[in-house]
DNA sequence: CACCTTTGGTGACTATGTCACTGAACAGAC
DNA sequence: GTCTGTTCAGTGACATAGTCACCAAAGGTG
């Protein structure tokens, strides 16, 4: 599939286990008013369980899955997986430790949103974003996204940022300028 | 086990699956500074997964659960569950949606924490506690602990809604007056 | 009754989110 | 090139929520 592409969704409910060959998937909720917040990544190797969670449970949930790169996947259909999951014990562990780590991920998420401060969990972001590289390509709309906050918060924290000498902003673009103080910051979580 | 045990926390991480036969679980994930939020409640007839979870993916969580009510549990060593998840395809099913279930009850925490508001989350919770019943016994300290949120602010909420005549209040006890427009708040969701 | 603990109330302040704008930067059409 | 529409960012005013530092009232216990 194409960078972009809905690999799930509310409209979109498969009744498959969805396994990540290459590329990511990331895993958003949005809420009634628009604003979005990232769950969590699906990485290569990984598996998200979230479709089958979905598919077992068949309750209504506005969690989406969206190609953040192009990707290939492995989909197996439900009579596969129930197979698999009798006859091989390494799938079944596969399978329980994607349950528990998305299980775990979401602890972070609730933990976040509902203790965190937002000039934390900025910092936080900007240096995964980064990836030990020196600028990020983003908007500040996306990182409001990934935190499930306001565009306008993240522009005051930025702007903050700036004038603390942390980063240096132009459209689209954010540069780090002292990542040893971000870290300091991040790390106060 | 006796009421208010802690069935599992931090410092008590059994290698175990937990079957809950009769009582009621509550699990909670706390700050550090001392905040706390309900995660979700394990019924009788349930299985705690997180338990699970924390002994597949062996990283460090900050929920605990606790014994609402008296209980009576079953406790699975891994072994057994391994050879359980094997030969019995009814068991797989039960700990795959008892895994979903967690996780869609995770998907709505994030949703409330991260875009509700909290008139509504509290109106929500006083009919759930109230379960058709006019009295609530709890304090607000608790109803803080349930939401993730502070005593003063429930506390101003609830004066709030004494000034509005949707509820009653007086020491460790909330009367409803008015269940119809508190259901028309939380609805408003 | 005196004393202590638990529970609840309140003002002042900070942090975050919302609304309603504005302008600047870029992209394509002409 | 200039025009024009769109995306991106900045900002003031205000609303909601959380923090801090208290105080006061209710209830339990000796």
């Amino acid at each position: 599939m194409a960078r972009g592409t809905a690999v799930f969704g509310p409209d979109n409910v498969p009744d498959s286990l969805f396994f990540l060959y290459e590329g990511r998937i990331v895993v958003t909720q949005t809420s009634l008013s628009g604003r979005e917040i990232v769950l969590y990544r699906v990485d290569a190797g990984e598996s998200c369980v979230l479709t089958t969670a979905c598919m077992l449970a068949e309750e209504a949930y506005n969690a989406e899955g969206v190609a953040e790169t192009d990707i290939i996947a492995v989909i197996l259909p439900k009579i596969a997986f129930d197979r698999l999951a009798a006859e091989q014990p390494a799938f079944r562990n596969f399978v329980f430790a994607a349950y528990s780590r998305r299980l775990i991920d979401l602890l972070r998420v609730v933990d976040d949103v509902a203790f965190g401060r937002i000039d934390v969990r900025l910092a936080e972001r900007l240096l995964v974003l980064a990836d030990n590289a020196q600028t990020i390509k983003t908007t500040h709309q996306d990182l409001a996204n990934e935190l499930g906050t306001a565009r306008e918060v993240i522009s005051r924290m930025l702007n903050d940022f700036q004038k603390r000498g942390l980063v240096k902003q132009s459209r689209g673009l954010i540069e780090l300028l002292d990542p040893t103080k971000l870290r300091a910051l991040a790390k106060a979580s």
